[in-house]
DNA sequence: CGTAGCTTTGAAGATTTTCAACCTTAGTGG
DNA sequence: CCACTAAGGTTGAAAATCTTCAAAGCTACG
């Protein structure tokens, strides 16, 4: 038990039409012969085990990645070594666009399980982009949203306390799921404890008693990293005002 | 006493080249025709009194902005009427980049004191953009920077204590009047004190505890919003290790 | 079956917030 | 010119939240 039959695991393959193509070329409004030639210069990464790096702070900009099938950690490190997961990314997700700036990576992107991933060489991105006047515009679109991202993480981080900050990470967990077409309320977490608490910026010893907590209101029903949500509702309730106490 | 004479006042104009002009197009390689043809269509607004709204959260992208002079905090409001301060802007920024991805504001910017600003029309810089290839990769680079800001905030609230975040914030102001041809070590804060609390998710009253303990360690000097960092050094042990006990 | 790694739980402790009061400064009107 | 007021800032004490330390439990894997 755990993991029901309708949970489809992230790793099953995606098909790559999903991937590079339809998000980058034929939402750019590009041509056939324009995606064809984009797509050429393309690389697929053969099955990469949990742990494996795609690139690392500090990096030249080679490639943009889409992941294709796993999850895939995004994480900075501070001088004195400590480290800040900044997002996690599942299958359709564009990595690599916070490097445009020096291009550099600035931060480091591990697999959290086997994933396989789509490579745009950078290059091919930049010429392409002075070719095809549609390009840019989606590419800035995706950079524009990923800002956008990045602002709703501070809002969490400064105004939401622990309880509020979980239970946001599962929703927003419940979306990225649901915008792929699985199941909104069970899914399997992709990442360890320590990774969420890292995520959230708490303890982990915090995220794990605020699990139980939750499951004790029978607001969740969690069995190592499967997740039920009980009601999306009561955890609206909870993400957003706590000071109303949360009751079923 | 308190602001001293070598302290120029941000409200001081700078003059416009400095600005679109220098930012956009030189560094974009642009020709002078280019930059002639963008810098036409590019308004210049009377000084806005403190508290002006730039633009607002939700708003259609209209312009960018360019700071001449004063200095703008932009902020995020939840649905339950929170906000969150994302960053401050003085002179020479460029603001509205995290509206291209919906081509919608997501945040609010407002004056913290007399501001002026250049204001360039998207639909300007977008054809423009079509045109000069340069462009759009300058842009890029900008979101790109904008992006690896954001991180290094995240981290900050992630893993900083409020004494290390306290410091950090007056080592990042010192270092953008540095960068301004400003003093490093002594300038006036162009916030309120609740705006830094709410900057770096903290209580006004830490923030307040903090500058005493700060003053008494012989760190700073603070008068009401005037400044004088006594040690750069001292306050980089405060900001990166604050374990190490910050003796001078 | 045993070990290693991750997770949970409890108790104590630290940091930060909240509440409440007071102080200071700048602006206002007598 | 001076007192008054409002807004912003500081300080202290109590309380809450979250973390740290320590130990034990569970699961997966060899």
């Amino acid at each position: 038990m755990g993991t029901s039959d309708n949970i489809v695991r992230l790793h099953q393959r995606v098909s790559c039409d999903e991937c590079s193509l339809n998000r980058f070329c034929l939402a750019a409004g590009l041509d056939a012969q324009d995606t064809e030639r984009l797509s050429a210069t393309m690389r697929h990464s053969r099955p990469l085990p949990r742990g494996h790096r795609l690139f690392r702070s500090g990096e030249p900009l080679e490639h943009l990645y889409v992941i294709k099938a796993g999850a895939v950690k995004i994480y900075s490190s501070t001088a004195d070594g400590l480290e800040q997961i900044l997002r996690f990314h599942l299958p359709g997700d564009l990595m690599g666009l916070d490097a445009m700036g020096e291009e550099r990576h600035m931060s480091t992107a591990v697999a959290l399980e086997t994933t396989m991933v789509c490579m745009l060489p950078w290059h091919a991105i930049d010429t392409a982009m002075r070719q095809i006047p549609g390009l840019q515009h989606q590419l800035l679109r995706f950079v524009g949203n990923e800002i956008a991202t990045e602002n709703e993480r501070v809002v969490l981080l400064g105004q939401r306390s622990a309880r509020e900050r979980l239970a946001a990470f599962l929703l927003y967990l419940s979306a990225q799921f649901k915008r792929r077409g699985l199941s909104a309320t069970e899914f399997n977490l992709p990442m360890s404890r320590q990774e969420i608490a890292n995520y959230l910026a708490l303890a982990i010893e915090t995220v794990s008693r605020l699990f139980t907590s939750f499951q004790g209101e029978g607001l969740v029903t969690i069995e190592r990293r499967f997740v039920r949500l009980e009601s999306l509702e009561a955890m609206r309730q909870t993400a957003y005002s706590d000071s109303v106490s949360a009751v079923s």
